[in-house]
DNA sequence: GAAAAAAAATGAAGTAGTTTAAGACTTTTA
DNA sequence: TAAAAGTCTTAAACTACTTCATTTTTTTTC
């Protein structure tokens, strides 16, 4: 017996499915451990000081997850838009405060997860070892890589590179937040830009 | 039954029993599917071009990790002593060409995984799914912040990190190959270094 | 243990990216 | 729909870092 599910649900089965096969009481299962959460265009999922409790994954809208340096100057570690997951890890798993901040760039849903029900969805359906050992070996490698380029690549060539690989997250954040998370001054993105975009 | 383990089988057992518990079997079978390297001082453990056909555990000494820029320039992406997991995971998925190399910067020893054996240890002990997921998962937070840092700190903060971070390894490398690691010039370097020094 | 090779230090001149400030344009809010 | 707030552009002066060239120091090699 296959059951309907609702889109948000279909969609976060689906992303899991790549990895691993639930059967439909597995699905059911894990859904059930899951919470909806709606978050509006500039409204914090989550702010810096607090405890991660959830990871989150998103079904609709676009989020930026950041943290502030001691002059108050943003720095954006992601943008994080459908089909991807996004939290703070590290406070998640250790319970210390974070400090990130995760704000809606557009109005948002998500699917979290708590840090109980992560515990326990490895206790009751163990496959989800498997599915999550891939999701953070496929996130290692990119990191790798990022972390590489933030050191060996110049400002330009980290906006063209990512204007390559991102095409559909390039035009809704603003040039602003792209400067954070490209790691410069606006000022500078937007020369920058009007440069590539003259060539 | 508890036998005794050489000294490199022990370190590699610990290590993974920080996350997980294994039967004296199993260790036995987990044992069974690795292979001895060793890697003189200025030897290669991989080069560019190669597909990487192990992932490796360093039981002794220390590596660097790096890719050339097309003007030559090396950037390194780690430093693997003693207790560290290291090689290129992306090449060791996908089976593509490496763009990595791996020197020993001393003499060293490694046990490494192949790509056929790490498959069949998820198979005969399912347990090491949870095991990498851990690694993984740990991995990622340290590149995150990195990634982070590489583009929000200055090249002596950056420095200074890393002087906390690992103060093992700092003395161990020599200034031009954290310069590699830091993503500046060695003679920069040196001006940061004696600038440190004398504050 | 001498010669060669590589690493480190230093300095002068150049470039990538920042800072500050001000005006034009766009989006949000009441 | 007008006012306010935020974003984008441009430019001049500044700083972090690079480049190139030379000398000193350390490490490697035979």
């Amino acid at each position: 017996m296959v059951l309907k599910l609702e889109h948000s649900h279909q969609l976060i089965i689906d992303n899991v499915s790549r990895f691993i096969d639930l059967t439909e009481l597995e699905k059911q299962k894990y859904i059930s451990l899951l919470t909806e959460v709606k978050v509006k265009k500039k409204a914090f999922l989550m702010q810096a000081g607090e405890i991660a409790r959830y990871e989150y994954f998103i079904t609709k809208g676009c989020l930026k997850v950041y943290t502030l340096n001691e002059d108050g100057v943003p720095h954006i570690s992601m943008f994080a838009v459908e089909d991807y997951w996004t939290g703070d890890m590290a406070s998640f798993m250790t319970k210390e405060p974070s400090r990130y901040f995760i704000k809606a760039t557009e109005d948002s849903e998500l699917l979290g997860i708590s840090r109980a029900n992560y515990e326990l969805l490895f206790q009751e359906i163990p496959k989800f070892e498997r599915f999550y050992r891939i999701l953070y070996q496929k996130s290692l490698i990119s990191y790798i890589r990022r972390s590489n380029q933030g050191i060996s690549l110049t400002a330009e060539e980290r906006y063209i590179e990512f204007k390559t690989k991102y095409p559909n997250i390039v035009h809704r954040i603003t040039q602003k937040d792209l400067a954070g998370y490209i790691g410069i001054t606006p000022e500078f993105m937007s020369k920058i830009i009007s440069k590539v975009n003259r060539m």
